[in-house]
DNA sequence: GTAATGTTTGGACAGTTGCCCAAGTCGATC
DNA sequence: GATCGACTTGGGCAACTGTCCAAACATTAC
């Protein structure tokens, strides 16, 4: 076999994301350590520092790199859906697949909170989930939503969050008995283009 | 001066509580040490230990009784709100006094995380946040809300809670821009009883 | 006055942490 | 063969951690 150096030094690096993705959510961000990543990982100690700086820097990675597989898969299979009912269905329906309590929907909540303390985390976290509401607005135009698809995008990408919240707390919470509200939002928008008599609402608050 | 013993050792227990309640958003629920807070506090190092069997069970109480008040405060105020077009629009407004990032929503996202892995906080926050959900579930009903209260309350704490999560990340997200969308979905389930069965939106029928 | 009670102090303890580094392994290249 | 570079090892270090404790302190009861 030709497994050069540089081929399992991937590896071995990659073996040390997964450990840490699978160690925050049992952990704490703040909790994980050097020794129970390496450990995890089945690798020395010290082959941590080899590939990455600092602790925090391959929490960042391993962090980054989960969401954008996730939030990546979300998007793709919400643009296969014909109409707006049915995606949210479906959205719910992916949800109650977690429990708000799993290891994915811990390392994300983890991630939020991490990043108020660490800019960059912050920084690039931020453009993800900011590409995923815009791929959810124009979803949400494709289809005919007549309102504001930001602001709608914005509240249904935090509602989901939201959820996902809540049931770490309350199991027994079911997202699939909130589809008749949140449905309700979408549906109304389609036929109400103009839901505040304000003037024409803008998702961002800080520009010129 | 009658300051009693017993006296004086509630003020110092409160200011450890205090300390907590601040360092908590500032370093993390796991990155508060001890010595942190008795700095904080004013006080020797040893008094944590007097006062509360662990670090640990110190952020139980210091969390629990910051969550109580902010909550009991809500509910309050909420009942006073008349219409529930209009309740809406003061929770917003309310959020937007929050950053996302600032130590409140912090302190609260903190709790939720470390109640993953504390039965004992995950069970009375739980509780608490019951309650909450029960008043708001109440006053929907009590305002002339058709649909399922329960449904509509737990979706409208948990888009509050997410709203507040999505800006963390993004602090130009406006609250108030999500009034629309959010409205829309009680208002409609105002004229629309039923949500699961009919997706129809020629829902004309307006109660006196 | 003395004794009892509740609170506070500052240091001690063993264990853990992130990070570092000299020595080692192993395949690729000469 | 020898040499090189990427990767890995396991131990070492100073700093920090939670918890404990004997002693000091202040307040109240006798």
């Amino acid at each position: 076999m030709a497994t050069h150096s540089a081929e399992r030094g991937r590896t071995t690096r990659q073996r040390l994301l997964d450990a840490a993705v699978a160690l925050v959510p049992e952990v704490g961000w703040g909790g994980v350590t050097t020794r129970m990543v390496a450990e995890r990982a089945g690798v020395a100690p010290g082959v941590v520092h080899y590939h990455f700086a600092s602790v925090t820097d391959l929490l960042v990675a391993a962090g980054l790199g989960f969401a954008a597989g996730l939030l990546d898969g979300l998007a793709a299979e919400l643009a296969a859906r014909p109409d707006i009912g049915e995606g949210i269905d479906w959205l719910l329906g992916e949800l109650s697949r977690y429990s708000g309590a799993d290891p994915a929907s811990l390392l994300i909540l983890e991630m939020f909170l991490a990043s108020t303390r660490l800019p960059e985390l912050r920084e690039r976290l931020g453009v993800q989930i900011g590409g995923f509401r815009a791929v959810v607005a124009s979803w949400l135009t494709a289809r005919g939503y007549r309102g504001d698809a930001e602001a709608a995008a914005a509240l249904l990408a935090a509602s989901l969050d939201g959820i996902m919240l809540h049931r770490a707390l309350d199991p027994g919470l079911d997202p699939a008995a909130l589809t008749g509200p949140l449905r309700a939002m979408f549906t109304a928008g389609q036929t109400a283009p103009d839901p505040a008599s304000g003037p024409r609402t803008s998702t961002r608050r800080t520009e010129a």
